[in-house]
DNA sequence: GAGTTTGAAACT
DNA sequence: CAGTTTCAAACTC
């Protein structure tokens, strides 16, 4: 049998100790990942040799997981497959258990002195009586499922597991009480974990989340019919906790677990099956961390244009479908995500909404536009043409692209392919879109219908359009020309250029604007930067500022989520955005959001702070309006808080 | 769905 | 920096 020896564990063991201190949310994920793999069996071997840290960064390596990813999707071993159906009761246990062993063994700060013991025990008598093969592959996987020793390993797992459950209700307790903080309040996650969280999104991170999605569909749908009617504990542990998770591991493991724990009336079938539900949860909770995490990457119209105009702005954040992937929850997810605080709006329609077809219904969304997919053929979607690219997102599978290595597989190529294209011009990725409450008078003496003029950071070059379609990025951006623009004959709908004028002003807001609204800006692909006090005033008043763009941002979709790639961290203080030159300070300010530097609280949160609006406080709250006026808001607020965490420089890995 | 138009991005 | 080419989205039919 193949078993992994100690000295293979230990990194993994320190590995895991790392993670929990410095990339939460995302190792988690790779690390649970990688659980789920059949070459897992190795962590049953988490030792104690937790201590050595060598070897950790090793197994942290991005690239490393990633191909386990791929290895694991290649061989038809992914995690679907394990956390499916296909497992029995005991491959459940067997997965768990090395999950729970490990994350718990890992934390450093996790009163979890039970589970040490249950390791050492865990440890002793699997490793003992298995091989110390290094390599497990899929066969021996299986047969090592079939196997009669590992039947026996698993029964003596599963004896550890009853007590394991009483004497780790308290250690589970303080994770959950944990992660409910981190629910509870986003602002929270700033406060109390600063440097950390801004590991979180971390390439690493995105490029796995981006990878473990497309193999699940069958989990998530699993996971989703069984949700759906089963568990309605978990479904809403999923969306009371939606932090939870991007959260560590350990911590979406210990609520699942906490489900079963505290359920006191459950007899031991019923925690049985809980069990096995967990397993499968938590798939579930992965892909919801992955959707976390696509959203991440900049204001970007793909991720904010789409909200619907309807009452529907928790969907309209909605990442797009996943392809094949497909992952019915990401709606649900999202929708957790968005509005953390206020449960009852998705709770209403919470079962209904598992179902994917209803949600749509519910979204009302428009299927073939509610996912923006790029369709590059030459670009092999590491040029800006691409959209997914430009915006900082990895492809999906709905994507059409052909040639396509602007995924997280493909990680090291689209980083050096953004580096270079950064080089050429730093501002290549950031938002297309600024907007500013202080350019609300153009100074520039442009006949600006834009709300908050909202301008394009480089301006348009169209010479046919007139700005009237969205082949002008003004006008797909939703905000009009400036000075900044080039374009002939300019009649963009929300503002033309110095020097143009309309002939008939009640012909441009009647058939300009009647057009704008039924093409321009639903599936902007523009990014968008709201900065200084609009951002937050903007946000919070929605009705007002965005009384001219009434279609600016009311599309009805949402351009896929793809993985967002990080981007290079830029320094910039918010003082530095003088609204009369936002578009040379943008890319500062939207490097505040995008890259915050370790261990400290970045300077947007400092100076504009305040209305970081970091607490929404009502579900209804409007923070982060772009110009749609639904209640989008909440999700785009998310979206914002989504940046400011995941958005870092590149992890250090520098303990603390 | 195929073909055309358009303008940004990339290239020279 | 300007001109040209490439590219993919937007648009039209």
């Amino acid at each position: 049998m193949d078993t992994p020896d100690k000295t293979q564990i230990t990194p993994s063991s320190s590995l895991s100790k790392f993670e929990i201190g410095c990339h939460r949310e995302s190792r988690f994920s790779v690390k649970r990942h990688h659980f789920l793999a059949p070459s897992n069996s190795r962590v049953l071997q988490s030792g104690n040799d937790s201590n050595t840290d060598e070897g950790a960064s090793e197994a942290v390596q991005p690239s490393d997981v990633y191909d386990d990813q791929v290895k694991c999707d290649n061989n038809g071993s992914s995690s679907r497959g394990i956390s499916s159906d296909l497992l029995d009761e005991q491959s459940n246990l067997a997965i768990e258990l090395p999950r729970t062993l490990k994350y718990d063994f890992g934390s450093p700060d996790c009163s979890m002195v039970p589970r040490d013991e249950i390791l050492k025990n865990t440890s002793v008598e699997v490793a003992g009586e298995e091989g110390s093969s290094l390599q497990c592959n899929k066969d021996q996987w299986e047969e090592r499922q079939q196997s009669f020793e590992n039947e026996r390993d698993l029964r003596k797992i599963r004896r550890i597991f009853p007590s394991e459950e009483s004497a780790g209700c308290e250690w589970v307790a303080v994770v959950s009480d944990v992660a409910d903080l981190l629910t509870l309040n986003s602002s929270i996650i700033y406060d109390s974990t600063e440097g950390q969280d801004q590991r979180n999104a971390d390439p690493g991170t995105t490029s796995f989340a981006s990878a473990i999605l497309q193999p699940q569909d069958d989990s998530s749908n699993l996971g989703n019919a069984e949700t759906g009617d089963s568990s309605g504990s978990c479904k809403q542990s999923e969306l009371a906790d939606p932090i939870t998770d991007q959260t560590p591991a350990i911590l979406s493991t210990c609520l699942v677990d906490k489900l079963v724990v505290s359920d006191s009336g459950l007899k031991k079938d019923d925690k049985e099956e809980k069990c096995k539900q967990s397993s499968r949860q938590r798939s579930i909770r992965r892909r919801c961390l992955v959707f976390e995490k696509a959203p991440g990457f900049g204001l970007h119209l793909n991720s904010l244009a789409n909200t619907s105009k309807g009452q529907n702005h928790l969907s309209k954040v909605t990442p797009s479908p996943m392809k094949s992937g497909e992952v019915p929850h990401d709606n649900k997810v999202m929708v957790t995500e968005s509005s953390p605080q206020t449960p009852a709006a998705v709770g209403g329609n919470e079962a209904d909404q598992n179902s994917p077809e209803k949600k749509r219904h519910f979204e009302n969304i428009d299927e073939s536009t509610a996912c923006k997919r790029c369709n590059c053929k030459r670009s092999k979607c590491l040029k800006l043409y691409c959209d997914c690219f430009a915006a900082g997102l990895y492809c999906i599978e709905p994507c059409s692209c052909q040639d396509c290595f602007n995924k997280p597989i493909h990680e090291n190529v689209v980083l050096e392919t953004r580096r270079q294209i950064e080089s050429r011009n730093p501002l290549a990725f950031a938002p297309k879109v600024i907007r500013s409450m202080d350019d609300v008078s153009d100074s520039r003496g442009e006949t600006n219908k834009t709300p908050a003029s909202a301008r394009h950071k480089r301006g348009c070059n169209c010479k046919k359009s007139s700005c009237l379609k969205k082949y002008c990025e003004c006008f797909q951006g939703g905000v009009g020309c400036s000075s900044n623009c080039r374009c002939e004959g300019c009649k963009n709908s929300f503002g033309r250029k110095d020097g143009e004028s309309f002939s008939d002003e009640s012909e441009f807001d009647a058939e300009a604007l009647e057009t704008s609204e039924m093409k321009a800006p639903e599936n902007s692909a523009l990014a968008v930067v709201v900065s200084k006090g609009e951002e937050y005033q903007d946000l919070s008043a929605p009705s007002t500022n965005t009384s001219r763009l009434p279609f600016a941002y009311s599309g009805k979709l949402l351009k896929s989520f793809p993985h967002f790639v990080r981007s290079s961290p830029q320094v910039c203080t918010t003082q530095e955005l003088d609204s009369s030159d936002l578009s040379s300070c943008r890319p500062k300010f939207e490097s505040d959001l995008q890259a915050i530097p370790e261990n400290e609280t970045p300077k947007v949160l400092k100076h504009n702070c305040p209305p970081l609006a970091l607490k929404p406080t009502s579900p209804n709250c409007k923070r982060v309006s772009p110009p749609h006026h639904d209640c989008s808001s909440s999700t785009t607020w998310h979206t914002r808080k989504l940046i400011l965490r995941s958005v870092p420089s590149f992890p250090s890995f520098s303990p603390p």
